[in-house]
DNA sequence: ATAGGGTTAG
C-alpha cells in the first residue's frame, strides 16, 4: 500500500499520458487519470487522450465531468479538433442536441470556434437526420462567426440529398464559386457518390472526365472505387474493369485489395467465375495481397452463385496457404450456403466443427441453423438447437421466432406451443402479430 | 478524428 502510493507521487504528467496512450480499455483510462492525488497537474496531452478514448466509446457521463474539469483547469488550452471529435460522438450516439450545447461551449474553454467545429455540427445533424436542425445551424453561421467553407458545402449537399434533391445538389455547387469557394476533389466524390447513388451512372462517369478538363482537379482513389462499386452493382463490369486498367496507367494513383474484391464477387455474380484467376494473378503481379475479405468473397461466391461447396472449402485451404486465417465470416458464408439450398444436415456438419478449426459459431451462426431448420420443418431439432443457444444467450431473430411458432402451431398441442410462447416472451423475442395469431389458434 | 469509400455472414 505504501509502496502504491509513493509510486503514485511520483506520477508525472508525461508518465501519465504515456500510460494513457498504451491503455486500450476506456474505463481503466479513466481510473488512471483519476488515481494520482489531486489536484495533479494534468497536461492537456492527458484531457485529450482520455477524452478521445471516453467519446470513441460513447462513455458520455464521465466524459462530461472531465469536460468540466477541463473547463476549470485554466492551465491548460484546448484545441478544437477535440471539440470536433466529441460533437462527432455524441452524432453517433444520437445526441445531436448535447452536440450542439457543446459547440456553443467551445469558446468558454479558451478555444476559438471556427468553421471546423460547426461542420462537424452540421455533420452530426445530418448523420442524425436532423434536417430542419441543420437548416437553421446553415442559416444562423453568420451569429457564430463562422463563414462555410468547401466542407460545409459538401455536407449540405449530402443533406439535400437526403430528402431527394439531386438538383438541389447541383444549385450548391453552383452556388460555391458565387461566394468565393472552390470545389475540391471531395465536392466531386460527394455529387459522383450522389449521381451514383440515383443510378446516374453515365453522368458520374461524366463528371470524372469534366473535374479534370474544366476544374483541373485529379479524381482520386475514392472517386474511382465508388464509381467502381456502382459499376459493379448495375452489372457494368466492362465499364469497372475499364476504370481499374485506368488506376493502373496513372502513377498516383494505388489499387487495393478492396477493389479486387469488388470485383471479384461481381464477376462471380455475372457467372464470369472464369475470370476470377486472371484477376488474382494481377493481384499477385502488383503486389496486392489478397486478404480475409477477398477470400471470403470467393467463398461468398462459390455458396451463392455456383453452389460449389466443395469449391467453397478448397478457398479455405487456399486462404490458409496464402498465411490468412479462416474467421467467423467465412464459416458462416459456407453454412448460410448450405441452408440457402436446404442442406441444413451440411451446414449442422460444418456448425459443429468449427471449434476444432478454431472458430466459436456466433448468434449470426446460430440464428442461420435456426432459420434454415425451421424452414425444413425440423422442429425438434430446432427445439435443441434453441435450449443451447438460449444457453449461451443468444435469441432467435424475430423472422426465426415466427416461422418456428408458424410452424409448430399446427402440428403440435397447445401446450407444447403455449411453453415457447413464454420463453420467447420472456426473450423479448414476441411481436404483436404472432401473439394475435396464435390466440387465435389457440382459440379455434 | 471538420467533409467523400471499405469489401465478406444474418
Amino acid at each position: 500500500m505504501a509502496t502504491k502510493v509513493k509510486k503514485a507521487t511520483r506520477l508525472s504528467p508525461f508518465r501519465l499520458a504515456t500510460l494513457l496512450r498504451q491503455e486500450k480499455d476506456p474505463n481503466a483510462a479513466l481510473s488512471l487519470f483519476l488515481s494520482p492525488p489531486q489536484p495533479f497537474p494534468y497536461s492537456y496531452q492527458c484531457y485529450d487522450l482520455l477524452l478521445t478514448k471516453l467519446a470513441y466509446s460513447r462513455l458520455f457521463p464521465p466524459l462530461e465531468q472531465i469536460l468540466d474539469r477541463l473547463r476549470a483547469d485554466e492551465r491548460v488550452t484546448p484545441k478544437e479538433p477535440l471539440f470536433c471529435h466529441i460533437i462527432s460522438s455524441y452524432a453517433r450516439g444520437r445526441l445531436p442536441s448535447r452536440a450542439h450545447d457543446l459547440f456553443l461551449l467551445i469558446p468558454s474553454f479558451r478555444c476559438s470556434r471556427t468553421v471546423k467545429s460547426f461542420n462537424s455540427l452540421l455533420d452530426a445533424y445530418l448523420r442524425c437526420g436532423n434536417l430542419e436542425a441543420f437548416e437553421s445551424l446553415w442559416h444562423n453561421a453568420g451569429s457564430y462567426g463562422v463563414y462555410p467553407d468547401a466542407c460545409s458545402y459538401n455536407i449540405y449537399m449530402r443533406a439535400v440529398c437526403l430528402s431527394g434533391s439531386v438538383s438541389r445538389a447541383w444549385e450548391l455547387f453552383d452556388e460555391m464559386p458565387t461566394r468565393g469557394i472552390s470545389p475540391t476533389v471531395v465536392t466531386f466524390g460527394t455529387l459522383i457518390a450522389i449521381l451514383c447513388d440515383n443510378l446516374m451512372l453515365r453522368e458520374a462517369l461524366s463528371l470524372k472526365e469534366r473535374m479534370l478538363t474544366l476544374y483541373n482537379v485529379k479524381p482520386n482513389v475514392v472517386i474511382y472505387i465508388t464509381l467502381i462499386k456502382a459499376l459493379c452493382k448495375s452489372g457494368e463490369l466492362s465499364k469497372a474493369f475499364k476504370l481499374k486498367e485506368e488506376i493502373l496507367l496513372h502513377k498516383d494513383l494505388e489499387l487495393n485489395s478492396f477493389i479486387y474484391t469488388t470485383l471479384i464477387r461481381a464477376l462471380f455474380s455475372s457467372g464470369q467465375k472464369g475470370e476470377v484467376t486472371v484477376l488474382l494473378e494481377e493481384m499477385k503481379a502488383n503486389r496486392i495481397t489478397p486478404d480475409n475479405a477477398t477470400f471470403n468473397s470467393m467463398i461468398a461466391g462459390f455458396c451463392e452463385d455456383e453452389k460449389n461447396f466443395n469449391a467453397a472449402f478448397e478457398v479455405l485451404n487456399e486462404m490458409q496457404r496464402n498465411g490468412c486465417k479462416p474467421d467467423l465470416i467465412s464459416y458462416n458464408t459456407i453454412i448460410n450456403g448450405f441452408c440457402k439450398v436446404a442442406r441444413w444436415r451440411d451446414a449442422q456438419d460444418l456448425f459443429e466443427d468449427m471449434p476444432r478449426r478454431g472458430c466459436k459459431p456466433d448468434i449470426v451462426t446460430y440464428r442461420i441453423l435456426f432459420d434454415a431448420i425451421c424452414n425444413c420443418k425440423e422442429f425438434k431439432e430446432v427445439v435443441v438447437l434453441l435450449d443451447e443457444m438460449v444457453s449461451k444467450g443468444y435469441t432467435p431473430s424475430l423472422y426465426g421466432t415466427k416461422k418456428f411458432l408458424e410452424g409448430i402451431m399446427g402440428r403440435y398441442d397447445g401446450l407444447f406451443v403455449e411453453s415457447f410462447m413464454c420463453q420467447f416472451m420472456k426473450l423479448n423475442r414476441l411481436e404483436v402479430n404472432s401473439w394475435e395469431k396464435v390466440v387465435s389458434r389457440l382459440r379455434v
